[in-house]
RNA sequence: GGUGGGGUUCCCGAGUGGCCAAAGGGAUCAGACUGUAAAUCUGACGCGCAAGCUUCGGUGGUUCGAAUCCACCUCCCACCA
């Protein structure tokens, strides 16, 4: 077991997966050189589903829990009440106690469905910070937590800076409290489950290290704290979003075929950093798919690989072969060939789908699909053969859809430029 | 409060009476090349099938004619205090 969590931490390293890491290297390994140990990362309800950014924290945990550690996810119930200053430029607004308590149950769903709870020795466990904070009055947490804070120090921390420096953004007492929550929920994981690791994104740095000494004080135990590295991409716009916004873990909000698409479409220059971050391969074996790619001077496999690895990971085999058929059908098969059921999934797994009557002209049905701005513009796409109707470019601009040309009677799929899709729907009249 | 500068089509930014739907760049979209890449090249980029119509902070005015001149309003910026 030993040897485990050393190459753990080694392969961590050579992830590239550790931005900032508390205390000396030695003590470190020493304590996680002992299997059962408790890493713990939190998620804050911000919405009713986690996304693509939350994935490696939570990777981290279950690469911790591969290694013969015990992961533990906390779910924000009370922090989540309040809102995280840390680095945000403005105040945010307040969700409702309602709100919050149904994101918590969404965000535990899909963490439990990621994170082994069944592993004998190393399960996970999910906890609220509402169960011990929720209950906790106010004098209670002046004298117990507060007075181990120093605002002189807390005004200083980088994370706080700007609100602190821009009088006109200004940070609430609520916000600028935060800190403090989290850091108590250190203490108390660490008295309730002998936790001795809290790790997060590194924007998390400045809570860590205000938890890990709370905890010190209150309970004169040495922790831990790691951060992860901020993904980035290599153009310099934000990961984590596409075009149609914010990619999601949950399939009701990002399809499993878009979220195949996302990965599938990362740039050449990110996908191995990506492979080393986001999936269990080794890193020998990356090192060998990236070998492979640029000997073969074709199309590279490491996106498809990351691709699937993922789907996999957060959809399962049956939304990442969903994935994979849609793709196929969309970019390389024939969409003729598609049976009315596969059809139907097109828009279940998230296809934009148009319903429309029969007989409706074509550049008109161009802009209600989003695929064109104006009739103009919808003309000059089908002028420049940037249209596709079930696969065949669009001869002309005065094309009317109707059920004869419809697959099944129904379909009829429309294709703009390489990637942009709509399938259309024509009512029976 | 005083003075000076400014608000132009998604963004930056030219344009100071007709030749302006408005230079140039960026972003975006498409085509070619490709790998559903990158880079590059080409084209499009207010609306309209078209005649034409609607845009240049707002309102009114001068003029045959205004993004361009005038008045007022509004917002931003700089300096003064």
């Amino acid at each position: 077991m030993t040897t485990d969590t050393t190459r753990l931490l080694d392969d961590l390293q050579q992830r590239n997966l550790i931005a900032q890491k508390s205390g000396d290297d030695e003590g470190f390994r020493e304590y996680f050189s002992e299997p059962g140990r408790v890493v713990y990362c939190g998620f804050d309800p911000t919405a009713d589903s986690l996304h693509v950014g939350h994935l490696v924290p939570l990777l981290m945990l279950k690469r911790f829990q591969l290694a013969g550690h015990k992961p533990l996810a906390l779910i924000g119930g009370a922090t989540g009440m309040i809102g995280d200053p840390s680095f945000k430029a403005t105040e945010r607004s307040l969700n409702s106690a309602g709100l919050v308590a149904e994101w918590v149950t969404k965000l535990g769903q899909q963490i439990n469905g990621i994170l082994d709870a069944d592993t004998p020795d190393s399960a996970a466990r999910i906890v609220n910070n509402a169960d011990w904070m929720g209950g906790m009055d106010v004098l209670t947490f002046l004298r117990d937590v507060g007075k181990y804070f120093s605002v002189n120090s807390m005004i200083g921390k980088e994370s706080v800076k700007q609100r602190i420096n821009r009088p006109e953004q200004g940070i609430s007492f609520t916000e600028f409290s935060y800190s403090l929550l989290q850091s108590y929920d250190f203490a108390e994981l660490n008295r309730r489950y002998d936790c001795a690791l809290q790790i997060g994104g590194n924007d998390q740095w400045g809570n860590i290290t205000a938890g890990i000494d709370l905890t010190r004080r209150m309970n004169r135990q040495q922790v831990f704290g790691m951060t992860l590295p901020l993904i980035t991409k290599s153009d310099g716009t934000k990961f984590g979003k596409t075009e149609s916004g914010t990619v999601w873990l949950d399939p009701t909000k990002t399809s499993p075929y878009s979220f195949y698409q996302f990965w599938l479409n990362s740039a050449d220059t990110d996908v191995y950093d990506y492979l080393k971050y986001y999936t269990f391969l080794s890193v020998e074996e990356i090192g060998c798919i990236k070998a492979e790619d640029e000997q073969r001077s074709a199309k590279p496999e490491a996106q498809r690989i990351l691709a699937e690895q993922l789907t996999l990971l957060i959809h399962g085999e049956e939304g990442l072969v969903q994935a994979q058929r849609i793709s196929q059908a969309m970019f390389s098969g024939d969409p003729r060939l598609l049976t009315p059921e596969e059809l139907q999934q097109l828009s279940l797994d998230g296809a934009p789908t148009l319903a429309l009557d029969s007989d409706v002209d074509l550049q008109d049905t161009l802009v209600a699909a989003g695929l064109a701005g104006s009739r103009r513009i919808a003309r000059e796409l089908i002028g420049a053969g940037a249209v596709l109707l079930n696969g065949v470019v669009a001869e002309s601009a005065d094309i009317r859809l109707d059920k004869a040309q419809a697959l099944h009677g129904r379909y009829i799929l429309i294709r703009k430029g390489k990637k942009h899709f709509c399938l259309v729907e024509l009512n029976r009249r």
